[in-house]
DNA sequence: AACATTACTCTGTCTGTCAAAGTAATTTAT
DNA sequence: ATAAATTACTTTGACAGACAGAGTAATGTT
């Protein structure tokens, strides 16, 4: 299990990269990012909808009400074209940010 | 620039590196990131002696002072037998994070 | 003498993450 | 039928890391 102060900074990347796939609710994506990195990494209820308010105050993302299926009533959240401008940035930066810091990894593994 | 935020928690596995390299001091290490990176990215000089107190704490590092040749007097650091154990620790830890965002940012570039 | 550079320290602030506790609806087990 | 588990979202308060800004002090340059 990957220490979250580690991915800290990422959580962004990562949540905008799931709703830019398709649009989805905050249940849904926490239990896909445990799925897709095989329960390495589990992001924290409280964290997630953070980003949410976060995302959605600076119009990257924008929410309305879905079904109302098993459970909760579901929050669905869409990517504005803002939101797509910005994650294409932060896919660059991850890069940019891998290339920098192996820089001081590299030699040691 | 990489944006400060995005390297952040990262910083102990930089500044590690460079001291196992060789006792270094704050100042030098500060140089020697930008020198590195080519100016893409700088540590600040309160967080760089932030990450000092921190890791001299955990007994990962430890300080003596040297000498005083140019301007103010040097404080060096070197990395203990503990430090070792957790740089090698962070490289591991390093592939694992790359390997996870990776999962996530894949397919975009 | 004045200024630039080297070198370290401290205080207060901001931001992102999270634990904990809560609300509410639906599904499953008894 | 009803208790328990699961799905789903929200809010509050706390904490840790990074940083701006201001300060101290010695040496080198003009």
């Amino acid at each position: 299990m990957v220490r979250s102060d580690i991915i800290r900074g990422h959580l962004d990347s990562i949540i905008l990269r799931l709703i830019s796939e398709k649009d989805r609710y905050g249940y849904e994506i926490s239990q896909e990012i445990s799925l897709r990195t095989n329960n390495r990494f589990q992001i924290k209820e409280a964290t997630l909808y953070a980003v949410f308010q976060r995302l959605e105050k600076k119009e990257i993302i924008e929410a309305y009400y879905g079904d109302v299926s098993h459970g909760g009533k579901r929050k669905y959240y869409r990517i504005t074209s803002l939101g797509k401008a910005y994650l294409n940035e932060l896919v660059n930066e991850w890069s940019e940010v891998k290339e920098i810091i192996d820089l001081f990894m590299e030699g040691l593994e």
